[in-house]
This record gives structure tokens, C-alpha cells and sequence, in this order.
DNA sequence: AGTAGTGTTCGGCC
DNA sequence: TGGCCGAACACTAC
């Protein structure tokens, strides 16, 4: 489910609930859910792969992690970790983590951080980069301190794209290259909200999962790099390295 | 049918 | 002190 481009879909799907009253609130989610009864939503916004969901003076901050998933105005068979029932409608999300955070988001979140959002900025993505010479893009391209809402499938396919091993180091990158990283996120992203609405994500995928390169039909490796050890598929003779 | 993974946090250990 | 590592969480597609 859940890279940044997944957390906008939910986070359309539930405009909805906007301005509507909290009836009842349940959920196993370890939180001060009485606080939520007959509260109004104010507002339902993302950053990263953080789902908002705001009221006044404070707001429940869902991530879906790895397994999470969401019904609206539908139950799973398993129990809800938050439920949210409104006179008319119902939220109910599974298996995530759930905190209610006291303030307003726009106190704590840095929307030009965000790929997904219209704030987001190249030019401090940029300065970030080069503030981590010693990084390695793969691992770059999961800080979500530097592209929030990328995820492991985003990095994959952006550095196949650009043709970039994911060893690669930041601080040996020539400009070209890091720019090209950083307008590829972005753009990648977008393709990727597109198809995962249109239920062809996987199908549009050039290495993420691939066993051979698309573009030289050599096999891909896969391997596990970088201090975030995720698995990264990539074409040793067409994806260029920075070491 | 078992395994691995679209992710993050936390505690323990050097 | 801080970086690294594994565990935990908990679901499901392949």
C-alpha cells in the first residue's frame, strides 16, 4: 500500500469526511480515543506517508507502515485499529501505527519536503544532498528527511530511470546527476499515483521485481544496499556508479 | 504453504 | 554518546 503517492489516493478517497462530526471513535490503537467523540474534522491532508487527519488544536497522524490498509464505509473481517464513525459513514483503518498529536501540522511539517505536495522544492532537496556526501543514493532516496513519501518501489524505478546505480555516492555525483534525481522523484511519483489509479502500477514497473533490464536484457541484480538494506534491483552495465 | 516485503521504531549492545 | 543491528509489529501476494 503505502509509499507517498499511495497516502494521496487515501487521503482524496476521504475529502468526504471533511467538516463531518466524530460520532464514535474505537479502535485497539493504544490512544486517548474518547477525545475524538463528537469532534469535527476540520481538515485531511498528507505529508509523506503521513496521513492528517486535523482538528482544532490537535490531529491524528495514521502511517500504514508496511502492512497497513483502510475501508471507507466498510469493516474488514479483522478488528479496526481506529474506527471512526460518523452519522453517516464510517473509517476504518487496519494494522497501522495511530497517534494523536497535540498543535496544528503546519507547526512540525515541512511541506516543501514532500514529493507529493504542489510546495515541494527542488532546490532544498538539493542542498540536502549535498549536505550527505558520504550517502549513498539508495539511501537517499528512502530519507524521508530528504523525499518524503518515497519508498522502496519509487527508489527502484527513479534510479533505473535515470540510469544511476544505487550505490552511487551523493557526494560524488556530477549536478547533472542529482538533479536528474531530484526531478525524477517527483516525476516518477506522479506516473506512479496515475497508474496505481488506474490499477496498472506493477505493470509499468522497469526493474522494481524485474529478473531482466529492459533496455540491455542482461539480468538485473539484486541486492540489499546501504545502511537501509532494502532491496534494490539494478542493471550493473546500463545504471552508471559514482563510487 | 512458506516466504518475503510498498516501513518505522525501539531497545540492547558495543 | 552514538551508531549499528535485530526484533517487533501484522498482512498477503506470489
Amino acid at each position: 500500500m503505502p509509499e507517498g503517492p499511495s497516502i494521496v489516493i487515501l487521503k482524496e478517497e476521504i475529502q468526504s469526511f471533511k467538516r463531518k462530526k466524530i460520532k464514535k471513535a474505537g479502535g485497539n490503537a493504544k490512544v486517548e480515543l474518547e477525545r475524538l467523540n463528537n469532534k469535527t474534522i476540520l481538515d485531511i491532508k498528507s505529508w509523506g506517508k503521513h496521513l492528517l487527519i486535523c482538528f482544532d488544536k490537535f490531529y491524528i497522524r495514521i502511517h500504514l507502515l508496511m502492512f497497513g490498509s483502510y475501508r471507507v464505509n466498510e469493516k474488514k473481517a479483522s478488528s479496526p485499529r481506529l474506527s471512526l464513525q460518523f452519522s453517516k459513514g464510517e473509517l476504518n483503518f487496519y494494522a497501522c501505527s495511530v497517534q494523536i498529536i497535540d498543535g496544528n501540522p503546519d507547526e512540525v511539517y515541512d511541506w516543501t519536503g514532500d514529493i507529493m505536495s504542489p510546495s515541494w522544492n527542488d532546490k532544498s532537496a538539493i542542498k540536502k544532498i549535498r549536505q550527505n556526501p558520504e550517502m549513498l543514493v539508495c539511501d537517499a532516496l528512502l530519507d524521508q528527511a530528504i523525499f518524503a513519501g518515497s519508498g522502496n518501489i519509487i527508489k527502484n524505478e527513479v534510479l533505473f530511470r535515470i540510469a544511476l546505480h544505487p550505490k552511487s555516492k551523493l557526494g560524488k555525483l556530477p549536478l547533472k546527476y542529482i538533479r536528474a534525481i531530484v526531478s525524477e522523484t517527483v516525476n516518477y511519483s506522479f506516473d506512479f499515483l496515475n497508474w496505481k489509479k488506474a490499477f496498472v502500477l506493477k505493470k509499468h514497473w522497469l526493474a522494481h521485481t524485474k529478473k531482466s533490464c529492459p533496455r540491455c536484457k542482461i539480468p538485473l541484480h539484486k541486492e540489499y544496499p546501504g545502511k537501509t538494506k532494502r532491496r534494490s534491483f539494478f542493471c550493473n552495465n546500463c545504471q552508471k556508479l559514482f563510487a
